[in-house]
DNA sequence: CTCTATGCAAATCTTTTGCACGAAC
DNA sequence: GTTCGTGCAAAAGATTTGCATAGAG
């Protein structure tokens, strides 16, 4: 196996959304590292909510060395970028898992006009929804309706 | 003045609210302390989202002796008895306010039951949307769409 | 008088930071 | 080779807890 096929396996070994991630780094000026790439790949292993100390745990299960202020600091870069999102839930530590693209919709009861906000705005509402009433959201389906900055 | 008229005077300083909390507690087996009032009265007085730290400089205005640690203990407190609501906003320390009563729905789009929740419920939303947007949200006014635990 | 609440100090838990070295480009 | 990332250790920040005493009912 050449180095290049060997890269392009590895390449492949990872999802669009790891490859996809690590691009957005690069393109900011960033480095590929390998903590980086197993750090994305522990979030899209689990899509719920995991805490620092959890994702620091399954990067170790891979690789030992890492350290936990380095996740924080990587969790910091790429909430930055907007490919992670941070929640706290009520008590105990942060948690975080990768953002979406869908979006919601914010209306003006006033003047009628309508702003998209990214969908991840409404994950907090959503998980705690679905914790207390097993009720699932689907942000993208209503519009949150209100007063905008300009009609205030 | 009489202890007796000294005591409605006192107990007429200070709002419904307070003097609500306060027999909320007592219904718990708790009890009606100073420092309790002037903790009631410091989230009355600045309705925005405040730290416990913020809280406790309130407080200590009045009443120099009181203690960090039982702003905490009484905001746990107040937190299970609903009075008050406890949110994360991003970074940095948790902050209280008093819990309102106004309520939103869920709307399932499959069978088309609906769901009284309690309005705290969009505070983190709305709190998120008014900082970024300038919109402030109605929970009231409108549904959130989903899906409903029986019909998952 | 009894039981809860508080002050104080210490512990705990979570997150951030400084610095020297190692790795990516 | 240059710049960015990481490990390690220590600090900072936020919250909780143990214990003796003060205060409410």
């Amino acid at each position: 196996m050449t180095g290049d096929t060997q890269a392009r396996a590895q390449w492949a070994e990872d999802g669009e959304v790891v490859n996809n991630a690590l691009a957005q780094l690069r393109q900011h000026g960033g480095r590929a590292t390998s903590a980086r790439r197993l750090l994305l790949r522990a979030l899209l292993a689990s899509p719920g909510h995991r805490s620092a100390e959890q994702l620091a745990a399954d990067v170790q299960a891979s690789a030992p060395g890492v350290n936990l202020s380095t996740i924080y600091r990587n969790l910091d870069e790429l909430e930055r970028l907007k490919i992670v999102d941070r929640t706290h839930l009520g008590h105990g530590p942060a948690t975080y898992h990768l953002a979406e693209n869908a979006h919601g919709h914010l209306v003006c009861e006033q003047c009628g006009s309508m702003t998209e906000v990214p969908s991840q705005i409404f994950t907090g509402l959503a998980w705690t929804i679905r914790d207390q009433y097993g009720f699932t959201v689907m942000p993208h389906r209503f519009a949150v309706l209100g007063t905008c900055a300009a009609c205030q």
